[in-house]
DNA sequence: CTTTAATCGAGACGGTACGTCTGGTCTTGTG
DNA sequence: CACAAGACCAGACGTACCGTCTCGATTAAAG
């Protein structure tokens, strides 16, 4: 049986994939994600059909892939411009003041998520991802993951110098905070504002009950 | 101009509207959101396209439609049941203890997202409404709200009782608990049981310093 | 069984006939009888589409009956004017030189073919009659027939007179002159002009061969 | 502005468009014009809608060409079958006696017209074309000009014989005789038998008066 | 360097669903 | 009961995209 011959990607036209990425993100941001179709992308970015069909299986692998290589450019754009090494650029701060340090994260988190500019893309792969569980992974795992662990190292670090009881597991414990400027942003149940991120860090690094 | 008339809505056939929510909620469950059409709830309704173009604008209307009703009637059913009112059957329980009884409407909230009927339209539901922000707004509004109101009810009478300090908002308190469970389920981060909802009451209640 | 009750024509509204019949001829004449549609003619005569469908079976029997309704005012009118009799209005002339007179009726009836007024719901109806046999034979019937009849009158008086030979069938000799005059207005196959009236004229009288 | 790209013929599917002319004739023949769709046929050719809609601009187009290319089929065979090239084969036959000539090609018009294979999709063309000049012009000039020019270059012949009086004009004088038959086939005025036409080259070529 | 085979832009193809329009029936007051 | 109004079921309309499938015309790798 003849097998359906896997494509050859070192003969991969390079030119087409950034052509492609840069179509999806303008007609996602200009039009939405149902709005935008495979044909439209081909169209925009001059190129076949069957060459977005032969390297991707769907509208949502083209877009987080676009997604993953636009991050991929601006944290190398960032950490040029900073004259340091791109690892470090995401690392959370530790001045060792836990409240300011994660106040000072989730106040950036807000600003990021207030940008339009990254409003479209992003929401059309949250949405996306709700629904297709096999692309929630690969975006938890591509985007979110690297975000996460960047937390759990800094509770682990404030649970060693005693400002995070042993016992709490920062798994959890940070979704105390995330979780909740998530929730706003997806349902647009509320304000997302930098007084609502100090009270999600003072709710939750001082409890709900009078001590 | 000729203003498209709107329809005498007290002429509508509710046999048409109860076969339109039966069916669009058994094809969103048996193939999902993407899958269902309009077409295909008109087809398994017995009705005509234009019985639905008529009345709704949208698949994700006639869902939203489709899900309050069913929640109406199931509420109205449980209310039977238990030979209450129909009010008094959301409330949340006031035994004193606020952290047992959180966890236990928590715990339930829980067992309800694992149960698969649940599943399939309520997560259709969520991801449209992460795109569509009108949808949103009505999801939010006539399902979640009512909810999350008892969670404001009932921390504000711990802040009475001295069990939940008074300066507290209990707008952004509830998201502690709340919104993580509901970041898992979207996601898919993380497992849904009874032992991560008691440790998000604990947490929330408690804070994470060291008292 | 319950039989469709026939309506009771006892009760019908002449007001409605009325406005029926003006709004198609109406909508024909302005969009022509393809894009005129039983919904349009009972919204522009201000009558429910039911009341259409009680009547007539078919937007081609609303056109015909109109049609009719409006030869029957126009003849009616016609004869008022003139001071005579209806009866009389239609005959041809009979002044002695059949050629003339056939000449003086195929010129009337060319001026009428190439009115526009004519044009369009007349048309229509020999359009649908083409593939509506049922319908072609109420046309023919109430319509032509009456028309061909004064032909053949007028022809038999000529084989009395001795002008046309006697073993001649008049209902086949007619239809050298009519037939080729409707074809061409039907198929536009040529110009109709008084000219070509009197060719097909000279040419069906004296015929083809010489003598 | 961005015109829509006319699609490129050179690529063509030959299979479907001989697909979409059998099911459209079957269609037609079995159904009947106005019940004819474009689904339908599309359907039946097994064929995508895009496809015919690509091609042609209506249903009368698809027929139209349906229609020619049948008539060239029939023609290529009968050319194959009699042995000869195919432009002899629709030729008026000249054995000199131009009444015979006539009366022998009228009887077959006659057994074609009466043909029920032939029947249906030549009628939903004939009223199509009625109410659609543009349409009819096609018609005319395609499927009937090559049939009449043939009757003009018999009648100049028998004028150049002295059969026929050279001042008549034979593209008017053959309407005597075929008009009278295409008219009583479309409107179903009488019957279609031999005698008739025979009747009618006798009238048109002697004419109606004695002489 | 060719040669040659896969990728490329292009777009026709068989399909599915869209949202609109109309047909013909049924229902609901009103006169 | 006929009527105006219009909701109903049904299904065709013409359009937009889907994902697959040819077509030459570049490429880029292996000869």
């Amino acid at each position: 049986m003849a097998t359906k011959t896997a494509p050859d990607s070192s003969r991969r036209s390079e030119r087409s994939r950034r052509a492609i990425y840069d179509a999806a993100l303008a007609l996602i941001s200009e039009a939405g994600y149902a709005k935008t179709t495979i044909e439209g992308i081909a169209a925009r970015a001059g190129v076949g059909k069957q060459t977005i069909y032969r390297w991707w299986s769907s509208k949502a692998e083209v877009l987080l892939e676009a997604f993953v290589d636009m991050g991929e450019r601006n944290m190398a754009a960032a950490a040029e411009a900073a004259g340091t090494d791109p690892a470090s650029v995401r690392a959370l701060p530790d001045t060792g003041d836990l409240a300011a340090d994660l106040k000072h994260v989730l106040r950036a988190t807000v600003d990021e998520l207030n940008d339009p500019a990254f409003e479209a893309p992003y929401r059309a792969l949250a949405a996306e991802g709700i629904v297709n569980r096999e692309l929630s992974a690969r975006v938890v795992e591509q985007l979110l993951e690297p975000g996460l662990q960047l937390y759990v190292d800094r509770l682990r670090a404030a649970q060693e110098s005693g400002a995070v009881r042993a016992e709490v597991d920062p798994r959890i414990a940070l979704e105390l905070f995330v979780s909740p400027l998530a929730q706003r942003w997806l349902q647009g149940t509320g304000e997302l504002s930098h007084a609502y991120a100090d009270a999600l860090v003072d709710y939750a690094l001082g409890g709900l009950s009078p001590r």
